[in-house]
RNA sequence: GGGCAAUUAGCUCAGUUGGUUCAGAGCACUUGGUUUACACCCAAGGGGUCAGGGGUUCGAAUCCCUUAUUGCCCA
């Protein structure tokens, strides 16, 4: 058999996906084995695979195949988000280039084009992570706007409004006028823009007076409906119950006095424009104030704009302050920076607006989701820590969340009008319901179905994702079955911090409220991927690679590994296709390991050499080690951490040391019990890197022999902890500083490996002689002498031991052997020197602890005894 | 403006309760090497005043104060 020295992985890779799913290992149904649990985090129906996603799904997938390994019932559920804001711009900018405008269509007819869109492109990402390699029970795909999943949305809207949860309210919201719909606080993100102060001239009625107000808003003196000045401005009094006029349009509104106006911002004069700001409004409703609204909900003028009537709002501010200046009432102008809110999605200037909207009361629903996460108890554990601090700061300080949306792709409010009246509304889930909720709350019993009209508005998608955890095993609409109770809560959530309080901290609220229950144990929170120059990944930047080119390129191991070599938990991860080049150079690593082995042939009549005895007893120990290690580092989720401790091993414990020392001389065979150990110690190898690399391993795992479905390495049991020699693996540690010391010399001296040296000791450490053969082996030493007085030739020490490698006198430089040894010699009488003033300090030797004064006892002696080895060579060279 | 976090080698990061030879890892770098698995490799090596300043302590990368810089969240 020929195996190919290059490891090929797109050769691989897509064979062994089309096995698993042939035989359904990743499906899951309950059984009396212990479950674990993850729900994908869904991404957008229409979106495509970027980096995030291949970190976020990479790490679930290692957390899902390791618990797959250790016996779990392992359960994935994939799916994905109808994210209705993003979906329904780009499904409106699709029928624009079919020359179809949104507002030509029915609802029923729009969601059929969205349907079909979704239908169309939807589920291209979930295809892509099939490429990465998750290991997603694919039967369970959910979608948010599935019919079961949008029954239970409704059901959860109608159960918190006859909880007296949920109110409508009129209120100022965040309008997005590019979407046309309100946003959510978060939805928005605040941006420092550079914009002007203008400072504008008021007429006070019937009088010459003039009063000067600063505004970042000029286009908006049309809603102005007060001057507000504070009581105790002296500079004002004169205008107190004075009355002042509008520019332009002449308006006469009246001088209201409250404190809440700051003397020190602009003129200490503020313009109330009730219908366009959030503490405007809070004045106008405490001063009676009118509210007049100036804008269309595109945010271009309304009639109340006069001649601006239908331009937009940035368009307007420009020509406006033009005709002020011109009509002498701008008196000047300042540069000013300020924050505006923009839309998450769209990118649009956020225009606070009054208009009716649903809301969900969050203050006592967030009680129970505080003290999970913050509590002395805490249920759920946020990873990393530091998220604790933000997820607090949010929770205590939560706002009633706005839940409807001016859309049509999503769940539609289920609550219908009977009349013209602001409350002339009943909450049901059907309209069947609704029409015997309406009669009875009008007493009119002839009403009918034609008489109720449904709200147009939509929920939020977050408002159905929030129920994810529990909506994916039909939890709410069958609260008892049998799925639910099996898989939830679930184990762990992976996801990214920016979503923390959208979905994250709701998902706790919504388990804490349907299931009593929270909704997962840990919260791994991964970075966002950057770039090399710390720039965040965007389309805009072009910097974002393409995730499947990547995955060609280097297989879709080598991009894993890559990726997970440098995203420590929490941190931001600075994206470069080297890590994924060193992923790939790591597949092709262990696949030249196992090339090496299945390229001996075995001889069953020889006897175990000693060298390979010790060796395998020496890996069986350290690997041993480095599973604890990796257990730890998987309970912190310190995957990085666990990926970099099973790289070493390999890479260096296994591959340079351990093969090294076993392997038989060129074209010689290799004694049976020395080659199922090893071949065994592969096996496990690759059963610890199985999450990470998954194709490469199951590929060397049925290489290895032939296996049945229920022998593949994907479904084997992972290597159980054993307690181990420490000794052992200090003993060797020991022995690969003498190997490193002849291999120093050999290149010092041009002594090729080809010539066997031999090396004579001064065994001042008495250390164990069983590593001799293998440092032999190691280095071509022909014999190794115990002696007890110098030999002539160069020498290094390992800690008060100290070595000599006879060579030929033209070898010997004296002056550098002379110069090399002082060095030496320096370092180590300054580091006595240190703790012997340690020692000496009588405060240090009665505080200490008697251990940390022994430690240092004993280094006390190493170092002296070194010293005089030191000092001996040095003697004798001169 | 308020809050949180960070600052350790050229880069990305570990460093647990203050105490093992604690100043580490990977990458990068330098030098040498066709040792029959692998040049996607092997071996050896250089490199840091732990951001600056002050303090507590027998002892500080680690605890406290302070300054600077950076990032995130909120208003």
């Amino acid at each position: 058999m020929t195996i190919p020295s290059k490891y090929d992985a797109s050769q691989v890779e897509d064979k062994w996906y089309a096995y698993w799913i042939k035989h359904n290992y990743f499906h899951s149904t309950p059984d009396e084995r212990e479950p674990y649990t993850i729900v994908i985090p869904p991404p957008n129906v229409t979106g495509v695979l970027h980096m995030g996603h291949m970190l976020n799904n990479t790490i679930q997938d290692v957390l899902i195949r390791r618990a797959r390994l250790l016996g779990k019932n392992a359960c994935w559920v994939p799916g994905t988000d109808h994210a209705s804001i993003a979906t329904e711009a780009k499904v409106v900018a699709k029928l624009k280039e079919q020359g179809i405008s949104k507002s030509d269509l029915t609802r029923e007819e729009f969601l059929q084009h969205a349907f079909d869109w979704k239908d169309e492109y939807g589920g291209i990402i979930l295809e892509q992570l099939k490429k990465l390699g998750a290991s997603c029970d694919w039967e369970r795909t959910a979608f948010t706007m599935d019919p079961e999943m949008s029954e239970s949305v409704i059901k959860v809207f109608v159960d918190l409004y006859n909880k007296g949860l949920i109110y409508r309210g009129y209120r100022m919201v965040n309008w997005d006028p590019e979407a046309k719909t309100t946003l959510s606080d978060e939805e928005v993100i605040h941006e420092e823009r550079q914009g002007n102060l203008y400072y504008l001239e008021y007429k006070i009625e019937g009088s010459t007076d003039t009063l000067t107000i600063a505004t970042t808003r000029p286009e908006t003196i049309f809603g102005d409906t007060a001057i507000c000045i504070n009581p105790n401005d002296e500079r004002f009094t004169h205008l107190k119950g004075k009355k002042a006029i509008v520019p332009l349009c002449n308006r006469v509104i009246p001088i209201i006095e409250d404190e809440y106006v700051d003397l020190e911002f602009g003129t200490g004069c503020l313009k109330v424009t009730p219908a366009h700001d959030e503490n405007d409004k809070n004045l106008g409703d405490k001063h009676n104030l009118e509210v007049i609204d100036i804008f269309n909900e595109d945010a271009s003028l309304n009639s109340f704009g006069m001649h601006y009537q239908g331009k937009d709002r940035f368009v307007v501010r420009k020509e406006i302050a033009k005709e002020l200046e011109e009509k002498g009432v701008l008196v000047k102008t300042e540069v000013h920076t300020n924050k505006v809110g923009t839309s998450e999605r769209t990118k649009a200037v956020i225009e606070p607006r009054l208009s009716d909207q649903w809301f969900l009361k969050m203050e006592e629903l967030a009680k129970p989701a505080i003290k999970a996460v913050l509590g002395d108890d805490t249920d759920i554990n946020l990873y990393p820590k530091k998220f604790e601090n933000t997820y607090r700061h949010w929770m205590e300080n939560v706002r009633d969340w706005n839940i409807s949306r001016q859309l049509w792709w999503g769940q539609q409010i289920p609550a219908f009008f009977y009349g013209d009246g602001k409350e002339d509304f009943v909450v049901a889930e059907n309209i069947e319901e609704a029409l015997v909720l309406a009669k009875k709350k009008t007493g009119n019993a002839s009403l009918s179905v034609s008489d109720l009209k449904q709200d147009e508005d939509a929920l939020d998608t977050w408002f159905s994702s929030w129920l994810w955890p529990m909506s994916v095993f039909d939890g709410i609409r069958n609260p008892e079955n049998e799925e639910i109770n099996y898989y939830y809560p679930t184990n762990d959530l992976v996801t990214g911090p920016d979503i923390l309080f959208f979905w994250v901290a709701r998902m706790i609220v919504a388990g804490y409220e349907y299931k009593d229950a929270k909704p997962f144990n840990n919260v791994y929170l991964t970075g966002l991927v950057r770039d090399k120059q710390r720039r965040k990944m965007s389309k805009s930047l072009g910097n974002s690679p393409d995730a499947l080119n990547l995955i060609k390129e280097f297989g879709a191991d080598g991009v894993r590994v890559g990726l997970l070599l440098s995203a420590p938990a929490g941190n931001d991860i600075l994206f470069d296709e080297d890590l994924c080049q060193q992923g790939k150079g790591f597949a092709n690593k262990i696949w030249n390991a196992f090339r090496l082995i299945k390229g001996w042939e075995i001889n069953d009549n020889l006897e175990q050499p000693e060298t390979a005895k010790i060796g395998l007893s020496w890996y069986e120990a350290k690997f041993q080690k480095a599973l604890a290690e990796i257990e730890d580092h998987f309970s912190k989720y310190r995957l990085s951490d666990a990926l970099m401790t099973i790289y070493k091993l390999i890479m260096d414990d296994f591959s340079s040391w351990l093969l090294e020392i076993v392997k038989p001389a060129y074209q010689q065979p290799i004694d049976e019990k020395t080659y199922d150990a090893v071949i065994t110690i592969l096996e496990n190898n690759l059963k610890i890197l199985h999450p990470f690399m998954p194709f490469l391993t199951e590929e060397i795992w049925q290489y290895i022999s032939e296996r049945t479905p229920e022998e593949a390495l994907i479904i084997s049991k992972y290597p159980s902890q054993k307690t181990f020699d420490e000794e052992i693996i200090k003993d060797f540690d020991f022995a690969t500083g003498v190997v490193s010391g002849i291999r120093t010399i050999r290149k010092e001296k041009n002594i090729s490996f080809k010539d066997a040296v031999e090396l004579f000791l001064i065994d001042a450490e008495k250390k164990s002689k069983k590593f001799d053969v293998v440092i032999q082996k190691l280095t071509n030493t022909a014999v190794i002498n115990y002696v007890e007085e110098k030999v002539d030739g160069a020498s290094f020490r390992v800690k008060s031991n100290e070595y000599f490698v006879p060579i030929s006198i033209e070898n010997i430089d004296v002056e550098a052997e002379i110069k090399k040894l002082n060095a030496e010699l320096k370092r180590a009488e300054g580091f006595l020197f240190g703790i012997q003033k340690k020692l000496s300090n009588e405060r240090f030797v009665s505080n200490a602890p008697e251990k940390v004064i022994t430690l240092e006892r004993k280094k006390e002696s190493d170092t002296i005894a070194k010293i005089e080895t030191i000092k001996s060579s040095l003697a004798t060279l001169k």
